[in-house]
DNA sequence: CTAGTGCACTGGTCGGACCAGTAGGCTACG
DNA sequence: CGTAGCCTACTGGTCCGACCAGTGCACTAG
């Protein structure tokens, strides 16, 4: 009954099928972040395609954050090393599109940085031990400075954190939604009435979060540093979504 | 001593400004999924630029799945529903460029999927409790069938646990990094020696889980998720990287 | 009323052209 | 001899006009 298996051809376009040999030559590691691609004029002759063509492929490149182009460099498109920037535009866009609420945010970094905590706790070498400890001690520091500042110094703990945790995976989407939450609280966070005594009880949560961590506790490091999170959000997220918010706290 | 702080100008290509209006357009809702763009030569009136331009910026926006275009097409391109796609591209772009070991998406998803039943345990609703049910049913009925249906069934069921956390994030990066550590370890899977045992083993660890949710133990529910999850990878995970894997069970 | 055809239009690709910008070599001056 | 400044050859960004294969719809012939 059922003859051959036929299945649907795909039509290629030109400029998809210049998109996949770069991305491999990439991947593989036969272009290195920093090398140059020959230039658009070179790589029509070698691809035997228009220059239309080409600088489509390269738009997609340029949009995947694989490549970086300039007018007038002499020497082609720029190879870059993997940012997250890519990964970062991909989740905003979901963010906003999905629209997706400040509490659903807030509840994913507070799954990330728990985790993150409990596998430092086990994980940590006494170097990123010392790193968190040179964060904390920044924010003493900063605390007095700014409200800039501190936040710096906020975010280079929880890095160290996510460092430590050993995994690349959670330290970028730790990064990346991080990033997503603080451009969405940021002119908030700026009028906040009571800067300074908020800026003490971050330091002093913080410092109970390093202890445990020190100590080689996971799971009181991974709730310490959720209920760090929370108190420090739960007042910018909707009262409707704070009781999911709450499930994470034990 | 400072001056006027003058900031860096940037350079502001025309093919970028098309997808910021476009980008906006889709976000602010003005424009809907299954909605259709104006051709191309109709954009280029609109934007005043040529069509050279208008298709980098088409290429962009399809580059970020916000759109798609198909030859012929006499209604010009379409406005998709957001789908996980860009964000999956990243990611498996960021699991190959950054070398992501098996180990760190495996122990990345222990970590979502136990907080996914941790706050599933918490917050599900009965009709979303009865989809785990069915889905574990099917688990059963899949056994006799074969792998490939056994397999779709699991993936329904954390699927449904993911749906009932209420979290849309960690319902799509469960999604996303699944289906990276799937393509990393399906030839692998699809030979497996013993594949009834494992198979009526992982039935019952998910009854074991289903039973928590049921039972609102979250922790209880998180533990067991995270157990399941690392006896189903940890053989196909390098013995060294085992340790930091059950780093996450009590 | 339906089956078939033709047309108007689409996106994909091509080739050539011009512009503003850059880097590095060259020249002329100190 | 060294250096400051110009010059040129090249880059990417943009525009234009053209052609092709594919698509959907309206129109027509049966």
């Amino acid at each position: 009954m059922s003859g051959p298996r036929f299945e649907p051809v795909r039509t290629v376009r030109a400029y998809e099928r210049i998109v996949e040999q770069v991305e491999q030559a990439i991947e593989s590691g036969s272009l290195c972040p920093g090398q140059r691609l020959p230039s658009e004029r070179d790589l029509m002759g070698q691809f035997s395609v228009s220059r239309s063509t080409v600088r489509e492929a390269l738009r997609v490149l340029q949009a995947r954050g694989l490549v970086r182009s300039r007018p007038g460099d002499p020497h082609g498109a720029e190879v870059l090393p993997f940012t997250s920037d890519a990964l970062q535009k991909s989740m905003a866009s979901l963010a906003r599109v999905e629209g997706l609420s400040l509490g659903e945010l807030v509840q994913f970094r507070m799954v990330l940085d728990g985790s993150a905590n409990l596998l430092a706790a086990r994980l940590r070498t006494p170097g990123q031990l010392a790193e968190m400890e040179a964060a904390i001690e920044r924010m003493r520091e900063a605390a007095q400075e700014g409200y800039d500042a501190f936040g710096a110094a906020d975010v280079a703990f929880h890095d160290a954190v996510a460092r430590a945790s050993g995994n690349k995976l959670i330290q970028i989407c730790v990064e990346v939604v991080r990033s997503i939450v603080l451009g969405l609280v940021a002119d908030r966070l700026a009028d906040a009435p009571d800067r300074d005594a908020l800026m003490r009880r971050s330091i002093r949560h913080h410092e109970e979060v390093l202890a445990a961590v020190r100590d080689g506790d996971g799971p009181l490091a991974a709730r310490l540093a959720r209920q760090t999170m929370y108190d420090y959000y739960a007042g910018y997220v909707p009262a409707a979504e704070r009781p999911a918010l709450r499930a994470l706290l034990e």
